[in-house]
DNA sequence: CTGCTACTTAGACACCTGTCGAATCAAGGA
DNA sequence: TCCTTGATTCGACAGGTGTCTAAGTAGCAG
């Protein structure tokens, strides 16, 4: 019945311990905007499995420069990654991170 | 292959439409705070269901307000509910909004 | 009614955030 | 070399957030 080592227990089968929230919460932080939210679709979507920036701004009524900055704030969560090739700046998700904060929510353990 | 009729279908599999974004966002930054990451564990994981706030307010170095003010937030995001009972106030967790989110952030799409 | 306990609301304040325009950096042609 | 296009960084500013103290509300017991 019990299987999890702290770690990945979803929230509602034992309390979060600190530590763990505190790593967690900056994570939820980076999706609690509709931007970031559609950003991170877009490009976990795109295919090939990357999206370039050129790809992303279009799809948004913002400059380039807020585009630019929530993209550096889902950088920064760990939640996507980027490397520049040529001209262009390719960003794709880190799906790991993207499945432990869905783990976390999970109604009971997800088998691994 | 595709099932999902574009309200649950998870974050990787196609773009968020604008609305959807808008309407998850909130529910993402409730939790974006380690103070309600460990509240709504605390909540979800309690014996019975459900707890009382001074269940709560002694587990954090925080004033009573505070702690009312984070479960205010959860609370008008959907994710927890509430209901005074005589002296007491009780909250539980509403297990579809985090389901969603669950689902939201899979990898694939979840058989309901 | 008076007081006591549990919790919420109100007001204040330092700090953080989303957005923009302007400037800057990077790479590729003329 | 200089120019153009793609993308990020900088600086500024309105508005939002987390926390506190003080004050208010709700129920219970004398």
């Amino acid at each position: 019945m019990v299987e999890a080592p702290g770690c990945c227990a979803p929230l509602v089968s034992e309390p979060l311990r600190d530590g763990e929230a505190a790593e967690l919460a900056p994570l939820f932080k980076a999706l609690g905007d509709p931007v970031r939210l559609r950003l991170l679709s877009l490009i976990a979507s795109h295919a090939g499995g990357e999206a370039c920036v050129c790809d992303l701004t279009g799809a948004f009524d913002l400059t380039a420069p807020t585009i630019s900055h929530h993209l550096k704030v889902l950088r920064q969560a760990g939640l996507i990654d980027s490397e520049r090739r040529g001209t262009w700046v390719y960003y794709w998700i880190n799906p790991p991170a993207l499945e432990r904060l869905s783990a976390v929510l999970a109604p009971r353990a997800v088998p691994v």
